[in-house]
DNA sequence: ATGTAGACTTGAGTCGACC
DNA sequence: GGGTCGACTCAAGTCTACA
């Protein structure tokens, strides 16, 4: 049952996809038509009840502007340093 | 349906996660024990016929010694490299 | 414009087996 | 050690609907 260090990761991935959202005044509706997704999808990525495959973050980051990779930096970073605490 | 310009991205995270698995001298065996998930799984990663999820990423990632970013980072300019053709 | 939820289809991830 | 596959479970992602 491997993973279990790794449980919190959607919850952090919805922080970062939140703020990187909320800092270009974008609506849900609107990132999620950009992304090629639904609008409750993204709302639940947000509240880390979904997660995102890498095919979803790559269009997620085009929609925002922001290389995929830059969001799970900032995901990373958040996980290595709350999993120090 | 959107998406269908992403169609390629498992193919080329494929590719990206053997080259560093290679690099590293690592069999799929042991990357697979390392990040927790099914020997079979990173087979068909490497293959192109399965896509992981974010948190499977960051098991890679910490698998294989290097930021899950890397990976999305190498993949997302491959990709971008392709789109372009 | 967002939260939430149920019901649905497809795909992530496992397990066992054989080449 | 790796490829491949079928069958399985559960989660990704959609759609509709209401607060």
């Amino acid at each position: 049952m491997a993973n279990t260090q790794f449980t919190n990761v959607g919850i952090i991935f919805g922080d970062v996809l939140r703020r990187y959202r909320s800092e270009r005044n974008l609506s849900q509706e609107e990132l999620a038509h950009r992304a090629g997704v639904d609008r409750t999808f993204i709302s639940r990525l947000e509240r880390g009840i979904r997660q995102p495959t890498i095919t979803t973050l790559l269009g997620l980051g085009a929609a925002l502007g922001v290389p995929a990779a830059e969001l799970v930096k900032a995901t990373e970073a958040e996980w290595l340093k709350r999993a120090e605490g």
